[in-house]
DNA sequence: GGCTGGAATAAACCTTCGTATAAGCGGTGG
DNA sequence: CCACCGCTTATACGAAGGTTTATTCCAGCC
């Protein structure tokens, strides 16, 4: 019942849903290469080794698909010439998956229609060979970081939505409303029940949201995205 | 003091500052055109006017901001090579000021380099010579088209953010607190006012806002970015 | 049949909110 | 000087919020 003290951005959740996904030392970062040259492998290999990140090494885009990737911060680091797909396909293809993480790609002879397709699509940037490692390093760690900020967002989300399922169907409906402005006795009439049992709804939706205020409350129906505008 | 009744997403706001900007006639869309060739300036523009789009032409960076361009969802379509300065710094000092608008470049030499460096300072598109009428068409629509989007939203968050500063000191104190969760007595104690004190300020920040409900006062505060976090 | 459990309700009670009335203080501008 | 505005407080009252206790109704189950 006690929630453990983590501060929190604006809101006073802590998401249960820990020791579950603590696989990894907690600020691990990944960099992920596909490219079918063994040699460039390696090479960014060891450069990426020697900022202390963790390398995860594909020769296709296929390998990638069929590999289980460590759940951490990570960046994709990508020929545009891959065998058997070309590099903004597989960039399209990772988007819509759940293996979602920034992309970085490399190429030796790309084209500016290219360069902007694969910028358009999200990347973080786009390397014409021959650059300079710091040039590389520092996309990398741009992606890591992009993928960071987005991990922890997703995280405080998912909490909240994880809570919000805890909810029975009268409960979320009375959320829905009181967060809308409504009175009690407004909510009540919308939705044809007594003034206390949508009292007693309401209390029980801050004790399972763990909201300490209305104002809390407010918040987390806004980052649900649930329906609060309609009314007048 | 009463505020007019226009319908807003999510939000009872109605700023008031109507009939002080409305010089254009509603929906006017406006592609503005820089580049030194006369001949190009003229085909573009007969282009673009053939799809009902107004058109400002400037022949260099310096002629573009001396003039005053019309406040109207609008795009600007560049040569990255023009006379005096290069179209990259160019981007990057519009951004900066409040002739800001989305940003279409095009090129007939361009590299890779250049092309990200345009396209991660925000440019919708980057289009090589040559290229079709209608891709052209397209990137200056969705310019528009994200320069409508801003609009609408800066014009919400500009009509919070100006009824906001009508609030007195202490007024502005309370709302940030109330929204950030504290009940009036808390709200006293934190700033050193009674209750009553605080229940006044609290009822007068309500009503100059133009917030019907608690909800909808936590609403705006979010949208202003007062700080309601801290806290515990 | 009888038991259990969840949903909904009522009554009672206390807290918090919101407003009105009245009143005191200090600075600004006509 | 006075009017006005912002800031402050006290008292009082009615409305809304929130919890507890107890009751009813109904569905599912042994």
């Amino acid at each position: 019942m006690i929630a453990a003290k983590m501060p929190l951005p604006s809101m006073s959740v802590s998401a249960s849903r820990a020791g579950a996904a603590a696989s990894a030392p907690a600020d691990e970062q990944l960099a992920v290469v596909v490219d079918d040259d063994p040699s460039v492998r390696e090479a960014l290999s060891s450069l990426l080794r020697s900022i202390g990140l963790k390398v995860e090494l594909f020769a296709s885009a296929a390998e990638f698909m069929a590999a289980r990737i460590a759940d951490v911060p990570r960046c994709l680091v990508l020929d545009i010439r891959l065998p058997g797909m070309s590099g903004l396909d597989f960039q399209r293809q990772i988007a819509a998956t759940e293996r979602n993480m920034p992309v970085i790609f490399m190429t030796g002879f790309g084209d500016i229609p290219m360069t902007v397709r694969a910028m358009k699509a999200g990347a973080v940037d786009f390397l014409t060979k021959p650059f300079r490692d710091q040039e590389l390093l520092d996309a990398v760690l741009a992606g890591i970081g992009q993928d960071r900020d987005r991990r922890r967002a997703d995280g405080v989300t998912d909490g909240l939505k994880a809570l919000y399922d805890t909810l029975s169907g009268r409960e979320q409906e009375v959320m829905t409303l009181v967060c809308s402005g409504l009175m009690n006795k407004q909510v009540a009439g919308e939705i044809g029940l007594s003034e206390v049992t949508v009292k007693i709804y309401r209390g029980q939706v801050m004790r399972k949201m763990n909201a300490r205020s209305l104002a809390d409350l407010v918040r987390m129906a806004e980052a649900l995205g649930l329906e609060t505008g309609r009314r007048g």
